[in-house]
DNA sequence: TATAATACCTAAGTTCCTTATACATAAGAA
DNA sequence: TTCTTATGTATAAGGAACTTAGGTATTATA
């Protein structure tokens, strides 16, 4: 018999979400919301689960800004909308993972001072 | 004559705050609030400021939740509160520092998979 | 035939942060 | 002398970004 307690699916940081979206997309050309939820499990061997409750407000707040183009489809009946990064939609993914990137290199410096 | 924009106080992420009280805490035995926001700004070279209105009330739910103690001391007639870590302040440090190495991590699994 | 997987959605609540304000002393500049 | 800056604490209102908990609908699987 085995017990096996996860980790609490491991918090997402704040702003941590549109980043990992806009990557994504950055990617893989087109993308829909369930798709991602799925890549981003694969991708992080099932430690980061984005919920839909968080998905589907980003993908539409994104899209609203104009840093994304939607285009629905129909498959096996079941209806899908897929994601596009617009052209300042790419612009925004450099600059969110160069602020990342910072946000590391922050953290680092104050959390592991002797590295920096 | 010189214009200067500086990028608009690098945010921080959310549950970053008590990562870094708490491991500067570690590091230093005991600081007071206004000890913590001028190192922050200085390990960071300014890049991260933490406001007071973040700062206070996360030193008094960290001291509600048993992981800091405080002791009050008055230096130049002005009052001061030092804090530091109690035990289990100290074991939450380590988890905490572990939680933020995973982050970084998963977010570079994302980010950079080529790397990963 | 019920459950899981696929696929979308929203609303209420929580948490953590920013912004703004307040109080008080000491030091320095005008 | 008086205003501003630095030191030091604190709270309250507001917002942004999540979680949790529902809802709808189709297809595949046990």
């Amino acid at each position: 018999m085995y017990i096996c307690i996860v980790m609490s699916n491991s918090k997402l940081y704040k702003g941590s979400l549109n980043t990992i979206i806009l990557k994504l997309l950055n990617e893989n050309d087109k993308m829909y919301g369930y798709e991602i939820t799925q890549r981003v499990k694969e991708l992080t061997k099932g430690e980061l689960k984005i919920t839909e409750g968080a998905l589907y407000p980003a993908l539409h707040k994104l899209e609203a800004e104009g840093l994304l183009d939607v285009e629905v489809a129909k498959v096996d009946n079941r209806l899908r909308k897929y994601y596009k990064l617009t052209e300042s939609g790419t612009k925004e993914t450099v600059s969110k993972l160069e602020e990342l990137a910072e946000y590391i290199k922050t953290m680092q410096a104050l959390v592991n001072p002797k590295l920096a």
